[in-house]
DNA sequence: GTGGATATCCAAAGCGCTTTGAGAGGAAAT
DNA sequence: ATTTCCTCTCAAAGCGCTTTGGATATCCAC
């Protein structure tokens, strides 16, 4: 059943190079041998054996990953959702990735590895740090690759696609303060990562420029899941002097956050404020909360579609796109977010 | 910097064979060769050529999976809560996956075009349906698989891993039952899926056990995301005569239904009862709702490593696994389930 | 010392594809 | 008729690895 180049070559009477060159479009083969031979295909069902493929042209079609995985660790779901975006763009150009699951210490060596065995074409990176090592190994290793995110400090001349996470953060922070909100606390994400840390940032920026300071005692930094943002909230709202509006890194945290207000007593847009980063997770939408989630969204998944784009026309040396792309999340007001109590 | 196996032989003055047998355990190597080659492997950071190794050996060491996606599509969370449990068990076997991303529709060419490709060793499947097309497909091209899930109807004779769905939504309608409800509504997955089906048909029997029959007015069949939750939920509690206790197939659905009911002002556990199946998503916890979540609990995680484990042996040839493997549901019993009201 | 194991190692043949460098044939130009 | 230039096709090399089928050397017993 599964044919190859040379039995179709043998079936069509004509040499491997004829039908080779035939199926990969190059321009000196006639018209009607070209016709013969994608029927033949059809017919057979003949598919190329991608390992040889690839032997030959040193191109694997494919995109690697490393899925930063091990046993005590949660799968996050911010990571299928880009997966998704990643996916919706590569399956256009019949690209597929390598995905390669890794312990978090072990990352590099897995990096290194993928990139050796040749089984990839680029590679992808995510959940930045400051000063991150794999950026200044992947330039040595020499192999196309896309960060999403950025780092801090270290080399700068490197491909990326990010939002804007300072300015996110800055402008809903200032919403906040506009509104009258003095203590403002901030669930944010893990406090080793860039995006974290930009976040923070931002609310730092904001409050300073309206002559006022961060609050340490406000800020929680955890891994993403609704159970830190109802502890976080918890905590904050048990505090002497508990903050009239709380930041959310993320939707997920802000579903936690908001558990804990309800069940406080307290009015969500009244009693307090609640602004959440929006990935756009199709499950977790912010309209769909009891109370409208004002937010600042940027598709996790366009990011991803974009990625891949990128990626994609680097290979195939088709496209021109920009090596840093810096997304601006937008601001959407709903009704989660209202003036500051007694005023 | 790129060693490969030739030039590896040439450094050790020894020939090709030598080396390659040395490094994939062939007895007939002296062992102080084996030495001087593992050190120079070090040395040189050499790795081998993967395509090159499956071009010669036919073996790819990396399982494929076809990922449902469109652009309309949803990603699903439980997607990448599976994938954690396969990843976190190849990754102990240094394999790794390979992601097709696909449009439903063309899900059976992806199928067959990965198989062809000679990427992968073996594939894994799942969202099952009835008289699901792509079990016999694999069976004839004969590529190992296993299937997450069961098919209705059809060949019975595959290999697969799936959670006794029936049985599950059987105990937990039952259990309903014992507390005195007799309205009991359904918030189920896509009704084209096997495991919905199955869910279904707990139910059915339970009730039928006692004497009564499903109200189809009360079946809900959706995505599961937390909007259609909600939405069903709502739906249900406008009716004139309300359900007292409701079945939901994720912790995703049932997250919208308890906003619902909230909204509605109701209690859970006394005004309604709420059994949810618990995948064990990592960020959403039933134990974290504002009422803890009664449950049906089977990790899905738990699933995807077991596949892995079993895709793998089979392809190394390790290991001897049981073809088919149906787990059993958990109950596990918490504040959200009360005896009916009024009773 | 000779035949037969045993232990080590090697040359060479693929695996299925792409691609280089040429050859064959015909049309156009001289 | 000869040369030049296309157009179309092919044989063969090579990608980096595994594996078959020896070769060589060593060692034992008889």
């Amino acid at each position: 059943m599964a044919v190859n180049l040379k039995q179709l070559a043998e079936i069509l009477g004509l040499s491997q190079t004829t039908v080779s060159r035939a199926l990969n479009g190059y321009p000196e083969v006639n018209a009607e041998t070209r016709q013969r031979v994608l029927q033949a295909v059809r017919e057979t069902g003949y598919r190329p054996n991608r390992a040889a493929q690839r032997l030959a042209t040193g191109k694997a079609y494919s995109i690697g990953l490393v899925m930063p995985i091990a046993p005590g660790i949660d799968s996050d779901i911010h990571f299928g959702e880009f997966l998704a975006g990643l996916a919706e763009e590569s399956v256009k150009h019949d690209f597929h990735f390598v995905l390669n699951p890794s312990a978090p210490d072990d990352e590099e060596a897995t990096f290194r590895r993928l990139a050796a065995s040749g089984n990839v074409d680029a590679l992808f990176l995510a959940y930045m740090r400051p000063n991150d090592p794999r950026i200044p190994m992947l330039k040595a290793l020499s192999i196309p690759f896309v960060v999403h995110g950025r780092s801090i400090g270290g080399p700068r001349d490197y491909p990326f696609l990010d939002i804007d996470n300072t300015q996110a953060f800055y402008d809903a922070t200032k919403l906040l303060l506009q509104l009258g909100h003095h203590r403002i606390a901030l669930i944010n994400g893990p406090d080793y990562l860039a995006f974290s840390i930009r976040r923070k940032k931002g609310v730092t920026r904001a409050l300073e420029e309206w002559g006022l300071g961060v609050d340490e005692e406000l800020v929680h930094h955890s891994v993403m899941a609704d159970e830190y943002g109802y502890r976080s909230m918890q905590h904050f709202l048990e505090r002497p002097n508990p903050p009239t509006a709380v930041l959310c890194s993320s939707t997920v945290l802000a579903l936690g956050a908001v558990r804990a207000i309800n069940r406080a007593g307290l009015a969500i847009g009244s009693d307090i404020s609640v602004i959440a980063h929006d990935d756009v997770l199709p499950m977790l939408k912010p309209e769909n909360f009891s109370v409208p989630l004002t937010t600042t969204r940027s598709s996790l998944r366009a990011a991803g579609a974009r990625i891949a784009t990128r990626l994609i026309g680097g290979i195939i040396g088709r496209g021109d796109y920009p090596e840093q792309e810096l997304w601006r999340a937008e601001l959407i007001v709903r009704a989660s977010t209202g003036p500051a109590p007694g005023r």
